[in-house]
DNA sequence: CTCTTACATGTGTGTTTTACACATAGAAGC
DNA sequence: GCTTCTATGTGTAAAACACACATGTAAGAG
């Protein structure tokens, strides 16, 4: 069994506190901008999305969940790559809706980034 | 019951999307920003929050169950303040722990504020 | 004195998000 | 034949979050 999480964003190692900050969900905007340059299948995407998101590795099984989910909403469309080698891919492209909801995306996150320069400004105060 | 909640960051709403990104956990170090200033009681942190995470009410639920989850791992210490009029109420201090579990939290935010204009730089360009 | 409102601290629980393990299969190199 | 890389998935438990509701004190209005 072993499955014993801890706390999302940090853990406790050598006396001292690791902490990892993220966006919630940013793998979503990370996708789409990535569609947005051009189309691609999952595995592409599962290799290029550690430069944006910073982390080692997206988790694969929750990826291809949410490029299914995305088709189901209509921000992404997707059909089977017949032409190249290699095993099967389907290959992903982003939508009219798609490319809105990465317009939106940017927005918030201008706005997350407001939030944590207020309180990093905040933090630097009265040490 | 009429329990069904959407996605959390975003909604569709008069034909566009609304979303709004936060970074994940950040009631925390929120918390612990808010504490360091000064020893404070949940209610009053809870009036306190939004001018950091730019939400209109952060859910006081929640909010009560962080503050005992941080006790118990030895980030706040809490004792009843009998002094005070009105009802009972308990004091929060930050512990030696806590602050830095804070500045770890700073660091984790910098990176994220990277990432974030990374992204944004990114998406401005190829418009 | 009774009623309402503000203060203050909680519990219950459903839904969503994420982490981790595992399954399946084609193709290429040795 | 065997292993590795490519490629797409499923199962599921823990954690994070949203929303509803419970409990009790005190102050002010009438």
């Amino acid at each position: 069994m072993r499955h014993h999480h801890g706390p999302r964003g940090r853990r406790h190692h050598g006396g001292r506190w690791l902490v990892f900050a993220r966006v919630e969900r940013f793998t979503e905007p990370a996708l789409l901008l990535l569609l947005r340059e051009r189309p691609a299948h999952g595995y592409d995407l599962l290799e290029r999305l550690p430069e944006l998101t910073g982390e080692q590795r997206v988790e694969m099984g929750n990826l291809y969940r949410l490029l299914r989910a995305l088709e189901e909403e209509g921000l992404v469309t997707s059909e089977w790559d017949e032409a190249s080698p290699g095993p099967a891919k389907r290959r992903y492209a982003l939508t009219e809706e798609g490319l809105q909801l990465l317009d939106q995306w940017a927005e918030a996150l201008r706005g997350s980034r407001e939030r944590t320069d207020r309180f990093l400004e905040r933090y630097a105060e009265r040490r």
